[in-house]
DNA sequence: TTTGAAAATGATAATCATTTTCATTTGTGA
DNA sequence: TCACAAATGAAAATGATTATCATTTTCAAA
């Protein structure tokens, strides 16, 4: 178990939301930070293995990051334009809760996307 | 936009839940069947266009395929040994149409899953 | 039946994210 | 200073997916 670069934690709070290990190693970078792609990705794991970072998918399956600190939320995407809305959860995270405790899971997580065509589309 | 090979559905249908790729490519192989590795992609990938199949990833990623025929429903996974629970998901059902309704959005679909640790581990 | 355009196919190479290897560097306590 | 563990990163390996492109199949019109 390695433990995490700070800078790496660093870069990605700045990043803003998401994103992926090859857009932190490219982002330190373009900043003059000297750092390896292994490292990002070791730091990036032993930070989602530590809970302080989440790890989530892009549509096409990468993988990509983001602080747990942010207030946990959804998206509703468009299939034509790409427009996101980022909204609120509440009745998943009610649902994945009793879900879990039914069927006696526990250290619980949950996705939940909703895609569809906007109005402008 | 190539139409898929009937084959490819029939093996998937008797793979049994899902399936990626890859799975029924080698099933192919294995039971004779004389395909190439680019037209199970394109047929699977049509088959998802034609909705006639949805496509999920698994943890690490990989693109899996599962027949949409099959009640809808949802999945509760253990992280540690794979055992996945299918569970309603009446409350998400509602929730997803809410916000798609609240934010303009039409032929709305979404995905939700729900992952943690089993009694058993 | 012959013909030709369009669709389907699959071998091969290219992409690209992620992981593995392994030699080197750095940190740290005795 | 010494010995040893942990961290680092360059390079190669891996593996899924996609792009190319030449060949084959389909099929409707002539
Ligand atoms: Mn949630
Ligand atoms: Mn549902
Ligand atoms: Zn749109
Ligand atoms: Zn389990």
């Amino acid at each position: 178990m390695s433990r995490s670069n700070p800078r790496v934690l660093s870069t990605l709070e700045r990043a803003g939301g998401f994103a992926s290990a090859q857009e932190v190693y490219k982002l330190m970078q373009r900043e003059g930070e000297k750092i390896g792609l292994t490292t990002v990705y070791r730091s990036l794991q032993s930070l989602v293995d530590d809970k302080i970072v989440d790890l989530l998918r892009r549509e096409d399956g990468e993988a990509i990051y983001r602080l747990c600190g942010e207030k946990h939320h959804h998206h509703l995407v468009c299939k034509s334009c790409g427009d996101t809305v980022e909204i609120e959860g509440g009745a998943i995270e009610k649902w994945a809760k009793s879900m879990a405790d039914e069927h006696g899971f526990r250290d619980v997580g949950h996705t939940a996307e909703i895609f569809g065509i906007c109005s402008k589309c």
